[in-house]
DNA sequence: CATGAATGAGCCTTCATTCAT
DNA sequence: CATGAATGAAGGCTCATTCAT
């Protein structure tokens, strides 16, 4: 029922998936799975009420592919090693990595519903979550690592890394899963090109700080 | 006929009141504001279905009731200087600081649904969130900033001591807020007692790291 | 979830199921389960569309709770021994029976719907089947079974006295069943008190003559 | 351009239409007409969802030809006089009669819905019966009703013959109708081939027991 | 011609809220 | 006062049918 032929690929057909895609991250990052209605989906994406059983089976179906996609689109658009000369040091490519998470999860607009719906993934995981870690979250963090290992020198153990890792990435995520809190506390604080520039040399700088004294612990 | 006292507040009245409270945090944690029911609600709390209203107008104003108690309670449980000598060094301050930290966001059990609550409220913020910031937050950026800053050094200006503060709390918040992908990722991680002890001692020594390099380059 | 306190029965409450159960006898009679719509029962029943799932939980439940009512009224009604003499022959236990059964499944209007809903039923069971075959068909059938062994004498096996007990209901079930073929193919059979009179009486006759020369060839 | 010839039905339409007459009849013999959806049934017949509406204008003409052609089909394979040798006694007919309507009604697998379709029709009439009374059950009545008239005698007077043959009629349908609650009461029942024939035997000799006893009455 | 994407009416169900008792 | 039966709006989903290609 409702199974969608998933080879002819007509143009029309194509143009109706993307315009629905498009307004359901929309919708479902500003008010969540729950609270999205496949009526204001349908509305926005200038499509029928019955469009997205017909394209996509279900509310969740839909859900899916556009949790997917977002994130597909997101990390070719930021990949981690984003605007790095080839030969970088590690300091600069920890420096990379993480201006261009940042990015990643502030930009907005079409196709950037990336952060909003990750973080709500965060609080109410979906069946949809576990793709993701294992297709794109696993990778960066395999580059996380690299990077990390690099930093703190070879005596490091795979925990610490990870650890240390983590405390780059938290950095990172905080300001947007907690900007309600931030923007509330200090309402000097601004989340454009320019603010996230001194966030991301902020946390570049705290972090290779820590590497630095951390390593220089480790090998006396 | 029978003017009715309305501060004695009749026992049974208070009890139900307690129960519903309870009930509630326990739904709204699990599933959401949107997501819990009237219904399930009243149920847990062994209370009419008519309770809610009559207790606390609608569902809504029961959650601000259930959030600024939860709020509450956790900070009352763990407070900033949780089990500190009176005359600590800020190293001890900023452990304890870290450490009261990550068990009142993962503390469970009746009356501890402040992590969930406050995680949910994050992604979708009420206008529950000014009070919460105001009283309760505020206070505890300013412990975290005196202590920053005394670990900085007199040197380090305003800004430095907001973003070093946030950088230490952010490490705290991860492992709650991503806990889903943590997981996900690293299967042996465990979020236990003995943990939660290691995650508090990694996250200080990380931060007291950054603070002391930091701190050196600054002086000269 | 709706789930309804079975012992208080406030006669308001009562009242309201009992018209429901009313409405939608007569439409689930009337189109069958699937094509019935619980709001044309709600308006029937001059109730708000919301009380069938408050009541009965949901449509299937309500057509169980109505089938089995139905079914309970109609026996009640028109029993097995409907207006027989104490001490009566197996050929007026017959007459009896014959005539009882079609007035039950032929008798219209309000609480008699029990014909068109066992109609509807035999052609798509539902679960609610087993239990009516339990519960009220196998007990006419053990008196049907009963009556049919007084008439062909004590040599009837079992299996012989089951397919002739079947045969008589057969004749009376027909006229039900078969109704819109019957009433096209002979037009001038009427199904009022009377017709149905003479059907009682025509059956009795077949149905006695066979057992007159079946028990006479048995006896041989 | 191109004048396009009605008749000689292009063979490919002509095999689509077949598929799609096999498939409605599956469908609509297991669900019924509402119940049965055209994606389903395009689906089993392997044709686009718009062809039921292409080849028969809507669901209901197509259900009206699926009925009139498992009508015809039936009675072509199992006719009135199935298997009867040229000069059959009427006890020979009336067994044949018997017994081919019990195949009829009971044959299975492809081509073969004839008898679910016509106990739905039953149940909820639909204007395609009219046709089929006339056309299809009317010959057979009078088939039977002149073997009846043989069997009882010149005396007996038409309605007599009707009712008469009704009765040996209703045995026959009746386990067919009636067979959710027949299997339900006597497990042991199987309506294979030779538990048709036992069928048939115990309708024959039941009915040519009644015709023997009323004749004879008659005559004195 | 034959297709299948698109339509929109309508169904069952859920839920916060109200109001008579 | 405290209850719980009743309300009605709204949501997800299904389905026969249509129409541009």
């Amino acid at each position: 029922m409702g199974l969608k032929p998933s080879q002819p690929e007509d143009p029309a057909q194509a143009a109706t998936r993307r315009h629905l895609l498009e307004a359901a991250s929309e919708v479902f990052a500003e008010v969540g799975f729950r609270a999205a209605t496949v009526r204001e989906i349908c509305q926005r994406a200038e499509a029928n009420i019955a469009a997205v059983n017909y394209h996509f089976g279900d509310k969740e179906h839909l859900y899916r592919a556009v949790l997917k996609e977002t994130c597909r689109t997101a990390l070719e658009k930021y990949p981690a090693d984003f605007g790095l000369p080839p030969k970088a040091t590690p300091e600069q490519r920890l420096r990379a990595f993480v201006h261009s998470f940042l990015l990643r999860i502030f930009s907005q607009g079409p196709g950037s519903r990336h952060g909003k719906l990750m973080a709500r993934e965060m609080v109410e995981p979906t069946g949809a979550l576990d793709a993701i870690v294992k297709e794109d979250v696993g990778p960066m963090a395999a580059v996380l690592t690299s990077i990390v290992g690099d930093l703190l020198g070879s005596s490091a153990d795979a925990d610490k890394k990870r650890l240390c890792g983590m405390s780059v990435v938290s950095q990172v995520l905080f300001y947007h899963h907690c900007r309600p809190v931030v923007t509330r506390l200090f309402p000097t604080m601004k989340f454009d090109a320019a603010g996230i520039e001194q966030l991301a040399e902020h946390i570049t700088q705290f972090s290779l700080a820590a590497f630095k004294e951390i390593s220089k612990g480790k090998k006396k």
